[in-house]
DNA sequence: TCGTTGTATTCAAAAATTTGAATACAAAAA
DNA sequence: TTTTTGTATTCAAATTTTTGAATACAACGA
């Protein structure tokens, strides 16, 4: 399970709010490598929190709750690097496109060449967002330190994905096409 | 939900035991995008039949129970046509690697070299694999029918989603080399 | 002949993920 | 000024996925 794993990942680098964490989930790069939803976060903080990985401090604020913002332990980042040290396996894509290939010739081919043409926009769209992420990271290359290094392939790795992604609607509009014509 | 989905777009193809859904979920189109256990086939299977999605004849085999030929009916077949208009989301990479890039900086870089190094090799054993599935496919390619087109485009997407990776372990391999030696 | 691999199905429990809410106030935009 | 967006947390339920078994026989190789 990485979900319990990347929130200690994200508070190795800064304490943060459950808000914020969820957060990086939705817009930084949880969008782009692991999605989870705010009620996912709260509870596994709350988990994490009770099994002494992280630890938070109440923000008073009038009028409403408290605002926890939660830093990892050391027992926290024991539990991480003993998790990192571990070979991990590669995950299969789990995407519901595949299943167009498996199926698509049940439906007309307009419906398949709509969907590929809405898919390239959003993959488009997702390049100029992972984009923004890797801006810090991507000047002076140089001169990185390590830790933002490992930031910014993994970043990189995103774009590519995604990029990747343009390239093959691209490719297969055009060899639906000219099936198609055929 | 893909799995159910997966489930009806293979038997679609053809009649399938439960035995070999799974396994198509292991070794063939699964295996690069949508992975399921003998267990989740088997009870989803099940599911369906009730729903009336698919429907199975049973193979009697003697001194055992009897082995399950199941096929999609004409309801399953709606279902799945119906599934496959409605636009699909693109779902995140959902992959450990990624912790790495957050807090790779916590172990020593011998560490995330050598993971990445296992990765590569993975992957690369993994675009054979895949390749493998596309050798029917990849035959006179103009003259494939959209049945074989689609199918021929969705793996190709695979082989290049494992080669990817390969070219993104020896950029990283590279990079992270020259940061610890400067 | 003995172990391993392959065929074939089923049960049960635990863990993870998704979905749908509800609450509450501040700040910015319409 | 009214609505929308953003900050911030929590509860509950349903669904999905993973993990760990058990059973049974056939075929193949050592």
């Amino acid at each position: 399970m990485a979900l319990k794993h990347t929130i200690l990942a994200f508070l190795s680098r800064q304490p943060l709010s459950g808000y914020d964490v969820a957060k990086e989930f939705a817009e930084g790069f949880g969008s782009c490598f692991w999605k989870a939803s705010q009620q996912q976060v709260y509870a596994e903080l709350t988990k994490l929190e009770q099994q002494g990985s992280v630890t938070y401090e109440a923000i008073p604020q009038p009028g409403r709750l408290d605002k926890k913002i939660y830093s990892i332990t050391g027992q926290g980042q024991q539990e991480l690097l003993d998790w990192l040290t571990k070979p991990c396996e590669p995950t299969a894509i789990r995407e519901d496109l595949g299943v167009m290939g498996l199926a698509g010739h049940l439906v007309p081919s307009s419906v398949v060449i709509r969907e590929i043409e809405r898919r390239r926009q959003l993959h488009l769209d997702m390049v100029q967002q992972v984009k923004k992420l890797d801006q810090h990271f991507a000047q002076n290359l140089d001169a990185l330190e390590l830790k933002d290094l490992y930031m910014h392939l993994i970043i990189r790795r995103g774009i590519r994905y995604q990029e990747e992604w343009v390239t093959w609607c691209d490719e297969a509009l055009a060899a639906i096409a000219q099936a198609v014509n055929r």
